[in-house]
DNA sequence: GCATATCGCCGACTGTAGTCAACGATCCAT
DNA sequence: ATGGATCGTTGACTACAGTCGGCGATATGC
């Protein structure tokens, strides 16, 4: 690596670390250990698995177990069994936990408008453009993406959420009965392929192609979790997919998508998809792509 | 604050928190205290001030002691007492020490490689410069630049290093005697003013104007010390003493530099400065530059 | 030469972060 | 119904980070 990367990096790397000691302790000055901030900020607003918050934030169950106790005491969540397993619980903000995640997000945007102070407005948009390309430099190394069974687990979950998303967005409701049929061993080798991309092992998003012999290929939902988004993990997923098709030697990519998923539409236009006529009268779709190998 | 960059800044922040926590522990795996590390670390290779030491880092001086007693039991540094003043302490790296430290360097480098990998060169290059952006930043907060006197301890220690590097530089060496003269009152109001830029409280840059009435205003005595370069403090400098010449109604600001002296002269054609002939006889110039007001 | 300030050192202490193993309650497949 | 797996809890433990007050040695101003 040349020395001015290398100085780069240690500069950043020592400026981040300073910034990180002065987060301990006393996390934005509310008097709560970060651990605890981070439960009560992270936690977002419906009822959440005590286990997925944990396997959420990298924390022991133990150490967890303690954390939410603390906050229960302090009034600001409840933790409750769950209603599925009597076994798991799940914990939820109360009204004065809500108030407070609130504050630690103005305390947050804040400090982050303090560092922007004394930036013109071109170089705050540099800034953030800075911020989002190291975000995702930082991220990618935790970034796995792998071949799974579509009927594993992790797969049938990311494929859920995908659903219910949809569901909730168009005004007719998404019926997955009414999609276009895509069968059982579709997106298994040797006729496709599944992806499934997982942040620090947690599953963030999916993808499923399907390669008949001499047709184009097709893709299949593509879908990534909010929480990942703006990461690319989406181009990601599309790079390896298109590289299946490349090797089973598809003459083209072809996928549907819907216009309300704006991110998606910009994702394939700018990775060189032009638009087609439909081709598969999937009713949920109202745009059709196509990509030459 | 828009809600798109407040949704950046939040990711930012969180991926930084997860990266830093995994710092915590054993850094780098040396199976020492992030602490500890810090230190043999920062000592850089010559004999520091422990007084000095602990400011840098912001330690404490109970547990600065203690770090660096654990260090001497392992062979790393050595602590003797300053041959200025009995009641005070140097500490220096031994050999195993150094080597300790190229180690450090080593792996924060392959680190940070870690994190380019999987990148194309104009990905690097891209996350280099987003790197340096928020590098810049995040230190900016903790940067100061106050008019300080001349005779200050903090100016005279800035001068001090500015001259020895002049001093290094120059192959006949650097003699203030020779150099164009600045009275005692050129640079104090209201002839002019000397400011000093500051880093966590600590002098890093220092810069002086004098401000003879109705005449071009004189830049004299830019620099910024090596550890704190690459963070915009020359040009945050450069934009307050312009503003003070401003201020005093000068019709023009000038100045001598040196072309060794080459991120210097960047400095000033990249801020609308222009080389003019020698207007003040300086032996240890090469160049002079003029800007109007 | 004496009082006072400074410097690093040390012991005692607090708080955070986290690990580990054991345990009881519950769930699930057989 | 029962054995094994899963879930959260608890206690005991470790390591790190940092603060505070007092101590002895030394320097400095009067």
């Amino acid at each position: 690596m040349p020395d001015r990367h290398v100085q780069t990096f240690r500069q950043f790397h020592r400026v981040v670390m300073r910034e990180a000691g002065a987060l301990q302790g006393d996390f934005l000055g509310r008097g709560r250990a970060l651990g605890a901030s981070r439960l009560v900020w992270d936690m977002g607003d419906g009822p959440v698995a005590v286990a997925a918050l944990r396997e959420r934030l990298g924390l022991d169950a133990g150490y967890t177990s303690r954390l939410l106790r603390s906050l229960e005491v302090e009034g600001l969540v409840q933790v409750r069994p769950s209603p599925d397993d009597a076994r798991a619980k799940v914990a939820s903000r109360t009204v004065s936990g809500a108030a407070e995640a609130a504050l630690l997000d103005q305390l947050s945007d804040a400090a982050a408008q303090a560092t922007l102070d004394g930036f013109t407005a071109s170089e705050v948009a540099q800034v953030e453009a800075a911020a989002r390309t190291l975000t995702r430099a930082l991220t990618r190394r935790h970034l796995t993406i792998d071949a799974a069974d579509p009927q594993s687990r992790d797969a049938q979950w990311c494929v859920g959420q995908f659903f219910a998303e949809l569901d909730a967005l168009f005004d007719s409701g998404y019926d997955p009965a009414k999609a276009v049929v895509v069968g059982a061993g579709d997106l298994t080798p040797p006729r496709g392929t599944f992806l499934v991309a997982r942040l620090h092992g947690q599953p963030v998003g999916c993808g499923g192609v399907k390669l008949p012999a001499g047709e184009p290929a097709f893709l299949k939902r593509m879908w990534v979790a909010q929480s990942a988004r703006g990461l690319g993990v989406a181009g990601l997923i599309l790079d390896r997919l298109e590289a299946l098709a490349v090797a089973a030697g598809s003459p083209a990519v072809t996928l549907d998508t819907h216009s309300v998923l704006a991110a998606a539409g910009q994702l394939y236009e700018s990775r060189g998809y032009r638009q087609v006529p439909d081709f598969n009268g999937e009713p949920h779709a109202d745009r059709w792509y196509r990509k030459e190998l």
